[in-house]
DNA sequence: AGCGCCCCAGAAATCGTTTGCTGGAGGGCT
DNA sequence: AGCCCTCCAGCAAACGATTTCTGGGGCGCT
């Protein structure tokens, strides 16, 4: 058991040569099994284990990928990882995660060192203002690339997202059929693109149906902020009694400071969440949600890179998935009239 | 902008040697400024990156590094990878996650793929019952590694992890001199180590107290599963008033299911944490709980595993954090005589 | 015996770097 | 002129695999 085995070793102790031993390895050419079973043997005994890098720089094929995202600890975040895990696991790939904690200049240096590991591919949900060069980057560089959820204006990737604008239009006509006027957009920060597009699906209902003047509240996208925020929009604008918020941990946080200022969620003021993480459902009260599945997203997710791989050229590959409004308990018809 | 180029190609753009490029893009032998800055430029203009397969292969010195956890979901592990990544990726290193969700299975496959692709290092979770093989898996291949958190008896790596039953026999003494005699350890499943350490440290306590019987109740470690189950242990044992639980996730969902039994936390029923996660703090009502700084355990683990890296040799270090009770409002003295 | 086929040995090229070596060109110094 | 010293070219050997090629031993078949 002294320095790790290499092939040539392997091949010595079943008395074959490297060439022989390789395709075994692999699984190639003809060999018959008894050779094969001495070679195994011997690989078995000697704890063998291929060294990635120095097949991959011949042969080129690679099934390390990465997926680079913006938050790690979002719970929703968590399981499309594991939908995705599922699904490329079972086709021999690693996949490696790196937390980016959506800091383009973190990002850029972790990208930096994923080309020079040159992986086989690459998941990302780019950071907010991902400068162009970043792209270019890994363009330049040939890496099978999938964009996720945001993409930033650059369409030269395939990419998979959510009906932001869909969503939030649903959302809020939703509570407009309530019949609440003073609507407001609560959570991110400015400049994310995927909020961008859900403020604009949430501008156009306030519009078209002449509701009040928007109200568009920024926080950052964990439940202590959101809690915060909703504070901070009540004093603020006591009129509202409507929010469209731009994730369920926002939304779960507003819940917690409506009650914290003895409102009632879905009585005094309606809340909207989106994405239906686990903890929407058991919430007191249980969230009114935009619904969509991590899982399938990041099954999804992983088969468009896969294709991609398999086949280099051609354009890219775009598909977005609906959210589904879910309503439970924090959202309810006006009761006060403004 | 044809293939990756390589470093022949910049040493011939730059009217120099292979040799002198290597020279100039790892900083090292005696180059005049004047060719320096020749090869800088051909690489600027190239996007040169070089190849760390290539150059790990060779040099044998890798900059990639690998942590394995078995929740990713989970937001006091999330904090731990940030603070990790702080630190070593300001060493110049990569650090990507591997989610093995607490299956030993996948964890085998992700580690042996992890193998393949040799990093310089690892920093591990071990899965429940995971087998001594993928620990000496692991030792065989001379990986620098250091377990965090569990070690499940295996002492020859570095360990950096938490004083688990210290912890819950504080957890325990502070329900106890609250007048608390029926005392549950709620959450977890069998046989995760440091699941069995606190309830070492919780079933000293009631002994040494002279308590009533002990009761150890399994649960999964998330809130939705942590209500359902301290659902089922008031309905089983409704004599119970204390409760020390396995994880804050698990005591959050304990608050959950008192309340939806018309239960208040830290007047009927009192319960006890484990972590300190941020929501803790601001939960309804707020959680006591055994609180650890995941971003200070996160800087010593990474600490720990420069120190290996830098010197291979050696008898393992190993570190344990204390926990601190942090009381707020879950607990309370006991009201009603038992 | 002769022929063909299956299986494998052995050698060599290759991937993109790093690193050690030899040796030479140029400059500054005595 | 002679000598040393700095800076770099050019060559070559690694690192650990994959892959292709040639060639030959052994076997079965006619």
């Amino acid at each position: 058991m002294a320095q790790r085995p290499k092939l040539e070793t392997v091949a010595k102790r079943a008395g074959v040569s490297v060439a022989t031993a390789s395709q075994v390895m692999r699984g190639t050419g003809r060999i018959s099994d008894k050779t094969r079973k001495k070679v195994l043997d011997a690989a078995q005994t000697l704890h063998y284990v291929p060294d990635a890098r120095a097949a991959a720089m011949r042969s080129g094929d690679n099934r390390e990928i990465g997926f680079t995202i913006h938050q790690i600890a979002n719970p929703f975040n968590a399981e499309v990882i594991s939908g995705v895990s599922d699904l490329l696991e079972s086709e021999g790939y690693l996949v490696s995660i790196l937390d980016s904690q959506d800091d383009p200049e973190r990002q850029r240096r972790q990208l930096e060192a994923f080309i020079r590991g040159s992986r086989g591919g690459l998941l990302w949900v780019p950071a907010h203002d991902t400068p162009k060069s970043t792209f270019e980057l890994l363009r330049n560089h040939r890496i099978p690339t999938v964009t996720f959820l945001r993409r930033e204006g650059f369409d030269e990737f395939d990419h998979v997202g959510i009906r932001n604008s869909e969503a939030t239009r649903t959302a809020t006509t939703h509570l407009a059929v309530l019949g609440h006027r003073n609507i407001a957009f609560l959570g991110g920060l400015a400049n994310v693109e995927t909020r961008n597009q859900r403020i604009a699906g949430y501008l156009s209902v306030m519009q078209e149906r002449d509701l009040a003047d928007p109200i568009v509240w920024e926080s950052p996208d964990d439940k202590m902020s959101g809690m915060k925020a909703m504070m901070a929009l009540q004093k603020a604008h006591p009129e509202v009694t409507g929010v469209v918020c731009n994730g369920d941990m926002i939304a779960l946080g507003a819940c917690l400071a409506l009650t914290r200022m003895g409102k009632q969620p879905g009585k005094d003021v309606s809340v909207v969440g989106f994405d239906n993480i686990q903890d929407a459902a058991v919430a007191t009260p249980p969230l009114t949600t935009m619904a969509v599945s991590p899982r399938q997203l990041g099954r999804r997710l992983a088969r468009t890179l896969l294709d991609r791989i398999r086949e280099p050229e051609g354009p890219p590959a775009v598909s977005e998935v609906s959210a589904e409004l879910t309503v439970r308990d924090t959202t309810g018809a006006l009761t006060r009239p403004s």
